[in-house]
DNA sequence: CTATTTACGACTAAATTAGTCGGGTATATG
DNA sequence: CATATACCCGACTAATTTAGTCGTAAATAG
């Protein structure tokens, strides 16, 4: 339990190779790809995610590349892993969800308490405290 | 991210069942799974777990079933989602796991720490809570 | 124009999780 | 002892999710 996605975690690494990189500066795919022997294409992917999300920028071409626009202190957990792994949380007991569990289910409420604790933990931590 | 799976699920469903019935009675996996809407044999398959982890207790035969002879007190979250799935993290950074990133990462020290914190709320966090 | 680099959807492969099945052991009861 | 009930357990299949690949397009520096 708990896994996080290669993805996300190809994510992180990249995210940090950013952060450290000098001002001004790019880093393209195929750099932190090769540094990291990280699969390009699924890289790729991420950074993508990343930059539809404005956390990143980038810039096609040439010396072209990827660069961190967010301050690290801005960008917490809950919204990293939501940008790449969709909605948080060890269960979900929507209604959307197609649980059919809903009315005999007898843990739905401190399930819920679960989930905002672990919830507050991602909120508290941002890419700075990872990136430091 | 952070799902659990649905066997833990339905295991905290039955534990929380087994926490309220009435002293010296015991619950059969049929009951549970029908009252629930789970599929028996999945079902079956975790209380084993838990049986063998000592957590519950089974009896054989006719009247036979399970009962609780844990303190829901003494049986935390960290303790609980390992006997079902293992060892728990976000990741698992160790030579064991055939990590090739190893050296090249630049996360494991902070992925550490966010292992850290979250085991740490599973830890403090007991059945009881949740079946309060 | 060409090489480089991001953008993106569609696809396949691998791994994990969910669920099923068959055969076994223990036990209460008549 | 026969039978019905209930747990035990490993092997299997099916479904879902995650990982990774591929092809094509669009922007841009030189």
């Amino acid at each position: 339990m708990l896994k996080i996605t290669r993805k996300a975690e190809y994510a992180l690494i990249a995210l940090r190779h950013l952060n450290n990189i000098k001002d001004g500066e790019l880093a393209t795919v195929k750099e932190i790809s090769t540094q990291y022997g990280i699969p390009q294409e699924l890289l790729a992917k991420a950074l993508q995610q990343l930059a539809r999300a404005k956390l990143i920028e980038a810039t096609k071409g040439p010396y072209g590349g990827y660069k961190l626009v967010t301050d690290p202190n801005e960008i917490n957990m809950t919204k990293f892993f939501e940008i790449l792994e969709g909605p948080m949380g060890i269960m979900d007991c929507s209604f959307d969800s197609g649980c059919n569990q809903l009315n005999a289910c007898n843990i739905r409420t401190p399930i819920n308490r679960i989930n905002d604790s672990i919830r507050t933990i991602f909120d508290k931590l941002t890419l700075a405290d990872i990136t430091y």
